[in-house]
RNA sequence: GGACAAUUAACUCAGCGGGAGAGUGCUUCCUUCACAUGGAAGAAGUCGGGGGUUCGAAUCCCUCAUUGUCCACCA
């Protein structure tokens, strides 16, 4: 028997225990089953499970419980990354409270510390997951930085860089200077900032006056070797070709004309800054100029700024505006909004700096990487983000994989010390194939994080090696993703499984949105509205956690986060336990097989209502459409089982027939189970408790099959007439309640069929469920003068005998507010009927059903009408 | 500057060519033995504005408005 009271703390421990003690989550390679695989975005280990996390992994428990649950060799295979940057940091941070730097005590003793971390907080998340009911198979439990993962990394560093995709160069980076370590584009944030416009006078070497550039970043003067005009502007074409002194340094630099200046812009001339902006870097390039690099790691003006060597690039700025105002070179300061780019971490204001980095080259790889998903063999779900993805791929750059940090792979590069040649290999060489030297150095910085994501779906399952599992589950099935991690990870892992595995990484792509809190803005730590979904979980549940993410959301769509939500969804799960509550206290130790001969319209009706509910269910489940199964399950539970179906088997519970009550107890447990069974994937645990009390359930609920449309379930004309049924009885309910009758009065009915048999065989259901003292079946109404109200539907009319109870003026009235609508309808019926347009054009069944209402609102008139005239209206 | 999305009941959102739906909230009634974390009934929306296509538009097309997000980054 269940507990009296709906307390998920008293078995969701024990449920998972006894889960991960049966090894449901291991999948097995079987030959006769079908791979389903879903590989886990790993979470970071400086990571504690927040909404998103709760979101993305209970989407992906759903699906992968569904498909268990179907048949498939399910695996879900989880792990975690190392986060280079964002570990680093916390490293440092620990660091500096013992009054230490990475520095002081050097990388071996760094690493050794980071490791230490890893083990003591990189599991903690793991076992967060594990109180959601994520059914991962933790015995492939992977790191990024395990020895698989790492061989996969330089398995794919040496084999990119043999094939010369691979390579290592000076070139503008981003560069955080808080960090200390070059970033890719994609993990630069841009953010509008109010700054100036500062326009100096460059004099002109010939005495002339020169020209007028524009900056919103002056200490980078320092740098300049050149000013650009463009070619086609009238206004400066004498200066071209022309030496100007660059104020404040005294260096003489030349006027060149390019394209890229744009003339109606600032003054239309732009000061050339080669080391320290992308756009003047490739300017320099286009015309050979001098890069020089002003700025230090830190973002400290180095030797080539001269007397400002020392200054802080904020500092010198402030510096060298004052210093050009007071030698007359500041024309003008206007204040400018513009976009300045941030570290994705720290946020600090990136420096773009020329640097010595490695870069993999990104075109050769990117192509097929398009037409993977413009073919259709991998589909975005939902179908926009396509969008965006072909948007970066098809204007992708260069991506810069190194960091100048300690924390991950590093570089496997090695130079050799004697003549500086570079190897690239997976292990030290021993011997320089250049001049035979012995003694190598190897590469100090360490790679992307996102390098080795990038090839998780492959690494995890044993790449390089021809592993089974690689063999089995690659190409995985679906990655469910958070949509902000489309270029970092999405995209990059697209373009590496094509590339070593020659195959794509996955066949669908799972879009989720944000969770925002219920104002609808994103939860963050800085605005302090993040809810804790471990907090959740221990106040309500994770069934109910899970299901207040999972039912009603869309594919990429943001959801909003609200306690009341979740109350609604802990009232959901309690009602579907006291609705199995219910069940099993009815229910025996033996088990009662449905018997068709015996249903009644209400059993049929429920049963074709739970087929077409397991029909719409699958095929949601099938589209990741989890949000509307969520929501037919719902529906179906809350509405049809418990409040219709459960009080219609009442009464046949509590009567005498033993047969009749043996059969509806059968159809209860029969539609209560698959239920359950239907809406596992979502709240897996209360399902699993309810589960084990069912008489004649075994095993787990987790391994049992997914219930299927069952062509024998299918009663479309009983469930039709039930339906009705159901509609008169909410119509005596409201008539009582508008006619001011107690609903505890009970009322004689007075029945007359319109030819058929529906009210004989739901005799039972209007009495019990309309409350009446006794149904009686009459031939006509006539007998019935002025003392009864009636309702009317298309099977039958119910008369309810009212006595004195009955207000002649307030049922007038009401039939007329009736025949007004009736008439309504008909009128707008036969308004179709009489459109020539749609007569003529309107599918035939969509006409002949418009046909049958039209007759049917007509009979109804005058059924109204009569009665009215019976009560002298 | 470009792209994408959203705009439906007080709130949160479904519906996406054939009669406006749900949950929450609100109003009234009901403690009957699964559940008051409940039951019954009810009020509530010219489906953002304007055009168009169609026999028929919340649904398709155009346009405008508002909001949000992403990309680009003209110094």
């Amino acid at each position: 028997m269940l507990e009296k009271n709906y307390e998920p703390k008293s078995f969701e421990k024990r449920i998972y225990d006894d889960w991960m003690e049966h090894d449901y989550f291991r999948a097995e390679i079987d030959p006769e089953k079908t791979p389903f695989t879903i590989v886990i975005p790993p979470p970071n280990i400086t990571g504690q499970l927040h909404m998103g996390h709760a979101l993305n992994n209970s989407i992906q428990d759903a699906i992968i419980r569904f498909r268990r649950m179907q048949g498939y060799a399910a695996l879900w295979l989880p792990g975690t990354d190392h986060a280079s940057i964002a570990t680093e940091v916390k490293i440092v941070e620990q660091l500096k409270k013992q009054g230490e730097t990475k520095e002081m005590i050097g990388r071996e003793e760094f690493l050794k510390r980071a490791y230490q971390w890893k083990e003591q907080y990189g599991g903690r998340i793991i076992e967060q997951l594990k109180s959601l009911g994520c059914s991962c198979d933790w015995s492939r439990l992977a790191f990024t930085m395990d020895e698989r993962c790492s061989n996969a990394v330089k398995e794919v560093f040496v084999k990119l860089y043999d094939k010369g995709l691979i390579y290592r160069g000076s070139r503008i980076i981003n560069w955080c200077p808080d960090c200390r370590t070059a970033l890719s584009d994609a993990e630069v944030e841009f953010e509008e900032e109010d700054g100036f416009f500062w326009h100096i006078r460059y004099p002109a070497k010939d005495g002339g006056e020169g020209v007028v550039v524009a900056t919103t970043r002056p200490e980078t003067m320092l740098g300049d070797t050149a000013v650009a005009v463009n070619p086609a502007d009238k206004r400066y074409a004498h200066l071209i070709g022309k030496t100007l002194i660059l104020p404040l340094v005294g260096r003489e630099i030349p006027v060149v004309a390019d394209s890229y200046v744009d003339m109606e812009f600032g003054t239309g001339c732009v000061k050339i800054t080669p080391a320290h902006d992308p756009n003047d870097f490739e300017v320099g390039q286009r015309h050979n100029l001098e890069v020089i690099r002003v700025m230090d790691d830190g973002g400290v003006i180095n030797e080539n700024g001269g007397k400002f060597r020392g200054l802080d690039r904020y500092e010198a700025r402030k510096k060298i505006v004052e210093e050009l105002k007071a030698c007359g070179a500041l024309v003008k300061i206007e204040p400018h909004r513009h976009n300045v780019g941030h570290c994705y971490r720290c946020h600090t204001t990136i420096e773009p700096i020329v640097s010595r980095q490695w870069f993999v080259k990104m075109e050769p790889l990117a192509g097929p990487a398009i037409e993977a998903v413009r073919s259709g063999e991998i589909r975005f779900l939902p179908k926009r983000f396509e969008k965006i993805y072909f948007n970066w791929m098809e204007n992708i750059r260069d991506w810069c994989i190194s960091r100048q940090l300690w924390w991950g792979h590093r570089i496997p590069a090695y130079y050799c010390e004697d003549c500086g040649h570079t190897v690239v290999a997976k292990e030290e060489p021993s011997v320089c194939p250049a001049c035979g030297g012995h003694r190598f150095r190897q590469d100090e910085d360490v790679l992307d994080t996102w390098f080795s994501s990038a090839l998780w779906p492959f690494s995890t399952l044993g790449y390089p090696e021809k592993t089974a599992d690689l063999a089995y589950f690659y190409p995985t099935d679906v990655l469910v993703t958070a949509y902000d991690i489309i270029f970092f990870w999405v995209a990059r892992m697209i373009f590496s499984g094509l590339e070593h595995m020659g195959k794509i990484p996955f066949k669908k792509v799972l879009f989720t949105g944000l969770v925002r809190d219920a104002q609808g803005r994103k939860m963050s730590k800085s605005l302090g509205n993040g809810i804790d979904p471990l907090e959740i979980i221990d106040k309500y549940g994770a069934d109910t956690l899970r299901f207040s993410l999972l039912n009603g959301i869309a594919p990429g769509g943001d959801t909003r986060f609200s306690e009341e939500k979740v109350e609604g969804c802990r009232n959901f799960v309690n009602k579907l336990w006291n609705a199995s509550r219910f069940v099993l206290m009815n229910a025996g130790e033996e088990v009662p097989k449905p018997d068709p001969d015996r249903f009644t319209l209400a059993d049929k009706w429920i049963l074709h209502r739970l087929n077409e509910v397991t029909a719409e269910v699958n095929a949601n489940m099938e589209r990741c459409e989890l949000g509307l199964a969520g929501a037919k399950l719902y529906d179906f539970i809350w509405s049809d089982f418990c409040d219709w179906y459960i009080e219609m088997a009442k009464p046949l519970l509590y009567g005498e027939d033993l047969p009749a009550k043996k059969n509806t107890l059968a159809v209860l447990i029969s539609v209560l189970t698959d239920t359950l069974k239907l809406i596992h994937p979502f709240i897996p645990f209360v399902t699993e408790e309810i589960y084990q009390k069912i008489p004649g359930a075994s095993g787990s609920i987790m391994v049992a099959a997914y219930p299927a449309e069952r062509e024998d379930r299918r009663y479309p004309g009983e469930a039709s007439a039930m339906e009705s049924v159901m509609e008169v009885i909410r119509s005596i309910r409201n008539l009582k309640a508008e006619m001011g009758v107690p609903p505890a009065k009970k009322l004689n009915f007075y029945v007359v069929e319109h030819g058929g048999d529906a009210a004989h065989k739901a005799s039972l259901y209007l009495e019990k469920l309309g409350n009446a003292a006794e149904v009686r079946f009459l031939k006509e109404a006539s007998e019935l003068s002025g003392q009864a109200a009636v309702i009317n539907s298309t099977l039958f009319d119910v008369y309810l005998a009212m006595g004195e109870l009955v207000d002649r003026e307030k049922e007038l009235a009401r039939l007329a507010a009736e025949r007004k609508n009736a008439e309504a309808e008909l009128n707008r019926a036969r308004g179709k009927l009489s459109n020539q347009g749609f007569v003529s054009k309107a599918p035939q069944a969509l006409i002949d059903a418009e046909r049958e209402k039209a007759e049917k609102y007509a009979r109804l008139c005058e059924q109204i009408e009569e009665k009215m005239r019976a009560l002298g209206g």
